[in-house]
DNA sequence: TTATGTGAATCCCTTCACAGCC
DNA sequence: GGCTGTGAAGGGATTCACATAA
């Protein structure tokens, strides 16, 4: 894939936006469970209340992947299941590691939506020896001496991380010169991988953390002045000795916007 | 622009982008790193480098909260991570509450990055009978009989649903009954809540199949004609009586990139 | 000289609104 | 009539590039 521009702005293969990609999951699992209600039509309006998006969005996102409806009547569910299975990859089997069989990575073993979508757990190693043959989830723990055995026989190209930040980048050098190109991220470090490696992140603190910022602008409706009140409190910057010459978005003046 | 819906401009109250207070939790964690290291000063560079973002959009982030840092010099790391720390509104207490306390349930009371910035686990919720009084994470799981009276005595604003997908909905109306403002959702379902309650979602099996997708496209690139024998053996669409009427984003040709 | 802060341009995504087909 | 599929408009977010300040 070239980098450069599309020289066909329309009709470009398989240009299907990312943001589409990571909302056919969504519609897949909507649809799945009107497949197993035996629904066998749903028009874009309820598929889309039921994912929780809009319609015109959906019908946007099913456009990139062709004319799967029914102009007047909607989709039919167990077609659309099946394109969007297929697109996504899931018609085959994604044989993954997870590394890191402490409480997170037992709970990923657990999983069930895993192994329900054409994912199937092929080993979870753990660097601790103690771990080494104890069964989760019904499989015995490997230890990571066979990590790279286990990822050549297997033909795992998808690695799950939920080791300790300080192990992260370590065991991902590993999965990757054993032939992973593909990283979920559990442990809250950036990760630097070579090119063509696919690396995703998910960060439980961080999610919080955005819902703590929200939660803070609710509660500051009421008392806006709070967090100037805060501010004064601040270190004083060490660098550049020391007037007071920090200055918030909106100077000090209270924040109130022109509704 | 009539039909408008939102009142609200939505989202703009102190004027922060969205995708912007996502990534200040990324910054947070690289300056708290650099601080330990006792880093006085970091460029926005050298920031961007460990957040794993360009430095661009770093300081465009920051912009968007004041003019934090010296031109010519950088950021000075403790000031940076005390804005950042309040703009979040970490330098109040959370009290959160986890319900669910199956495997993801357990890992997340243990997870030690809730604790460690400005979270405090107020109480770890099952609806098993025989889960409760047992210890997880030095908590004694509390029954669900519990949840109300728990939220209201520790003025709990953020609730963790960790259950199976078929409570998910029911505890979070309880948990939005109770006064909960902000939910973390890792259950595979789509929570409806009223106006002014924030969800957040966490969908491990998405992510990974996120992951596939790409996958496949690297595989593909070998072997392009595979995706289009592949759709030849896709059930026929029930509706509408069965004429080959399906096409894909490139009709039926092969779907070659001029790459 | 160095590195921030920020208008301007660009790109991408979302939403609208209606043409097209059932 | 109903609902999909899609150009076009609109809005955000990212990136560029440089004026600005230490």
């Amino acid at each position: 894939m070239a980098t450069g521009r599309t020289h066909r702005p329309a009709t470009r293969s398989r240009g299907i936006p990312e943001a589409t990609v990571a909302r056919l999951p969504l519609y897949l699992r909507a649809l799945t469970a009107l497949s197993e209600r035996s629904v066998p039509t749903v028009s874009s309006e309820e598929l889309a209340a039921a994912a929780g998006v809009n319609s015109a969005k959906l019908r946007k996102d099913f456009s990139y992947l062709g004319s799967y409806g029914t102009r007047g009547v909607g989709y039919d569910v167990e077609y659309l299941v099946y394109q969007i299975s297929r697109e996504l990859g899931l018609t085959q089997d994604w044989p993954v590691v997870i590394v890191g069989i402490g409480n997170l990575g037992a709970a990923l073993a657990n999983y069930g939506g895993f192994a329900s979508r054409g994912f199937r757990v092929a080993a979870l190693i753990d660097a601790d020896p103690a771990m080494a043959g104890k069964p989760v989830a019904g499989l015995p723990v490997k230890h990571t001496d066979e990590l790279e055995a286990i990822i050549s026989d297997n033909g795992v190209s998808i690695g799950v991380i939920a080791t300790p930040a300080g192990a992260a980048q370590q065991v991902c050098d590993r999965l990757v010169a054993a032939g992973v190109t593909s990283i979920l991220n559990f442990a809250p470090t950036v990760l630097s991988v070579p090119e063509g490696v696919d690396v995703r992140k998910v960060d439980l603190s961080i999610e919080l953390q955005i819902l703590a910022f929200h939660e803070q602008r609710k509660a500051g409706e009421d008392a806006a002045q709070e967090s100037a009140a805060q501010e004064s409190a601040a270190p004083a910057p060490a660098v550049s000795g020391g007037a007071d010459r920090r200055k918030g978005p909106d100077g000090d003046v209270p924040a109130v916007m022109p509704a």
